[in-house]
DNA sequence: TTGAAAGCGCTAACAA
DNA sequence: TTGTTAGCGCTTTCAA
C-alpha cells in the first residue's frame, strides 16, 4: 500500500505538502504542486478512505433506505440504486442498504424511497441529512427529488389527443401521496385545458387488478379510447386486457409511467413516460451533499420524457 | 460519539481490557468482563468501523459487481442485492455496487454476477477474494454459489409428468454458459430416466422471442403438452402465446425459472423454479468470508423450490 | 490477567 | 509557503 508518506519521500516534501496538494491544492506554490502530482502519479498514490474519514469524522457512507417490502420490489429501485452506487463510487463513498430506520452514527446521509405517510416523522427526527425520492406532502419541510409527475402525464395526455384518441381515461393508483395525485392532476388540468371530458379510475397497483377493471368496464369504452395510466404496472394489465380484442393500438391507446423493465416485457411494449434515473440519483447524491454542506433543503422536479413505443398510434 | 476511553472510565478499566471484551473475551477474567459489558450496555457503546478498519487494514466494504448491461437489469440482480446488503450489514459491511472490473485496494472482497465466460481471467488475476453468482467453467478453478440448476428443471420436468402432460418440451436460452447447460440437462435427464422423448428449442432470453417461437412452432405442439422453461422472461412469452388460444393450463402447461417478479405479473401467474435468493446471498457472504480466512475455494449448489401456481393444472 | 505505549494513514492547528 | 506536532479510535506488541 502506497502512503502519504511515500510521496512525501518521492517528491522531497513533507507529507503535509502532499496531503495540501490534494485538498487545498490553492495554498501549494505551482512548482511544489507539479512536482507533488507527478510523485503521485509516478507511484500511483490513491489516498486511503479509511484514515481519511477517520480525522474527518466522516463515514463515506451513504444509506440507501427501501420502505416498500422487499418482496414486491420494484424494478424501478433497483435501476435507481444502480445509478446511485454509481454516483457516490465516483465521490468515493459507498452504499449501505437498509429497510429499516435506524440512528445510526455509521453513516453521513440517507437517501429514502417507497416511504409512505407515517415515515416521515421518524425520518425528519434522524441526525443525518436525508433526500426523500418521490415528493413530500406540503406539511413536511423535507428535501426531496421527484420526477416532474404532472408534465408526465400531461406529455401522455397530450399525446393521446394528439393521436387522435377521441375519449380518453385516466387509470390511476389508490395511494394518497403527492406523486400519485400530481399524476392524476397531470391528466385532469390537460384534459380542462383542452375542454374534454375526464373520467378517472383507481385501482391497486397491480396488473390483474387493472386487467380486472378493464374487463369489468369494457361496456364504457367505446372504440378509439385511451387510456392513461399511473404505472407500466397498470398499464401491463389494460394492454392484456385488452389485447384479446386486438384492438391496441389502433382502436385503444395505452400509456404507462416509469419506463423501466415492464414496459419492455409488455406486448405489445409500451408507449410509457420515462423516469430519468440517472439525473435523479445525480440529483439525490447532489441534494444530499448539499445539505451535508450547508444544511440546506432543496425540492427539485426532474422532467421525463415520452418513450414512443406501440401502445399508441404514431 | 461514545467510544472505548468512555467505556475504559465508565468500568474504571484501561481502554485496552474493554477491546479485549470484544475482541478476545476469553482472555478476560469473568468479572472484569461482566463489568465492562455492563458500562458498554449502560452508555451505548458501538465500536467505530472506521478506527478498526484503520487500524486491521480492513476496509468493511464488499463490491458486488454486475456485469450485464444496467439497461436489460433483471429484477433477479435487484432482490439478490437486496438480500446480499441485509446480509453484510449485519457483519458491519458496507456494500459497494461497481460495473466494471478494477484492482482496487479499498475493497475487501468481491461478489460477481452476469458475468461471461470472458470475463473469468480478469477475474482470477484480481488480488482480492472473488465469489461467482452461478456455476463456472470446469476450466476454472473459481468459487462460486449457485442455485441447483439441473435439480431446478428436474422439479420442473417432474411435475409436468406427474400432471400427466403427454408431450413435453424444453424452451432453453442460447448461452453456452454452465447453469444454462444444467438446466437443459436437468430436463434431458429427467426425460431419459422416464423414458419420454425429449425435444429442445432455444432462443434469446427474450419474452417477445418466445412469443414468436410458439407461434412458429405451433403445428407441432399437440394439446396437452408441457413446455419446461429456462427462464421466467421465456415462460412469460410463451404463455402470451398460447394464451390467446386459451388452452393454459388445460391443454398447455408452462413453467419458467427464477421466481422473481416477472412470475407474478405474469397472467396466469407463472408455476415456477424459485432461486432462494436469500439463501444464495447468505451463501455468496459465507464463502467470501470463508476465503478472507483461510483461502479455501468452495463451489456450492443451492436447492431450488418449484412454486405451483396457475401456468399448470394441480 | 491487565495496562502502557506505539502506530495504522491522514489532516487541522500551529509554528517557522 | 512549508513543516512539525498532535490526535482521530482502535488494536497489537510488550511489559508489569
Amino acid at each position: 500500500m502506497v502512503n502519504l508518506a511515500d510521496v512525501a519521500h518521492q517528491a522531497h516534501v513533507s507529507k503535509m505538502t502532499v496531503s495540501r496538494v490534494i485538498n487545498h491544492p490553492e495554498k501549494v506554490s505551482t512548482e511544489v504542486r507539479t512536482a507533488v502530482m507527478a510523485a503521485i502519479e509516478l507511484i500511483g498514490y490513491q489516498p486511503n478512505r479509511i484514515a481519511k474519514a477517520l480525522v474527518n469524522h466522516q463515514n463515506y457512507v451513504i444509506q440507501f433506505l427501501v420502505l416498500e417490502d422487499v418482496v414486491t420490489v420494484e424494478p424501478n429501485y433497483a435501476i435507481l440504486l444502480l445509478h446511485l452506487a454509481d454516483v457516490l463510487n465516483q465521490k468515493g463513498y459507498t452504499l449501505e442498504i437498509s429497510t429499516t430506520i435506524t440512528d445510526n452514527d455509521h453513516i453521513d446521509g440517507i437517501i429514502v424511497s417507497g416511504w409512505r405517510q407515517s415515515d416521515l416523522l421518524a425520518l425528519e427526527a434522524l441526525r443525518v441529512p436525508v433526500v426523500l425520492y418521490g415528493e413530500s406532502p406540503t406539511d413536511h419541510d423535507m428535501a426531496y427529488v421527484d420526477v416532474d409527475n404532472r408534465i408526465g402525464t400531461m406529455l401522455a395526455t397530450r399525446h393521446m389527443i394528439n393521436a387522435g384518441y377521441q375519449k380518453i381515461i385516466y387509470v390511476g393508483m389508490d395511494v394518497d401521496l403527492p406523486f400519485s395525485n400530481e399524476r392524476e392532476l397531470g391528466y385532469l388540468d390537460t384534459m380542462v385545458a383542452k375542454k374534454r371530458v375526464s373520467r378517472v379510475y383507481t385501482v391497486a397497483n397491480h396488473s390483474h387488478i387493472a386487467e380486472q377493471l378493464i374487463h369489468n368496464i369494457m361496456a364504457q369504452l367505446p372504440k378509439n379510447t385511451g387510456i392513461v395510466c399511473a404505472t407500466d404496472r397498470i398499464a401491463l394489465g389494460v394492454v392484456r386486457a385488452l389485447n384479446k380484442k386486438n384492438g391496441v393500438p389502433e382502436q385503444y391507446g395505452v400509456i404507462g409511467f416509469d419506463g423501466v423493465f415492464i414496459d419492455q416485457i409488455s406486448s405489445p411494449q409500451l408507449t410509457t413516460v420515462h423516469q430519468p434515473f440517472a439525473k435523479i440519483a445525480q440529483s439525490l447524491v447532489d441534494n444530499l451533499f448539499l445539505q451535508l454542506q450547508n444544511s440546506e433543503l432543496v425540492m427539485q422536479r426532474i422532467a421525463p420524457e415520452l418513450i414512443r413505443r406501440d401502445t399508441t398510434r404514431a
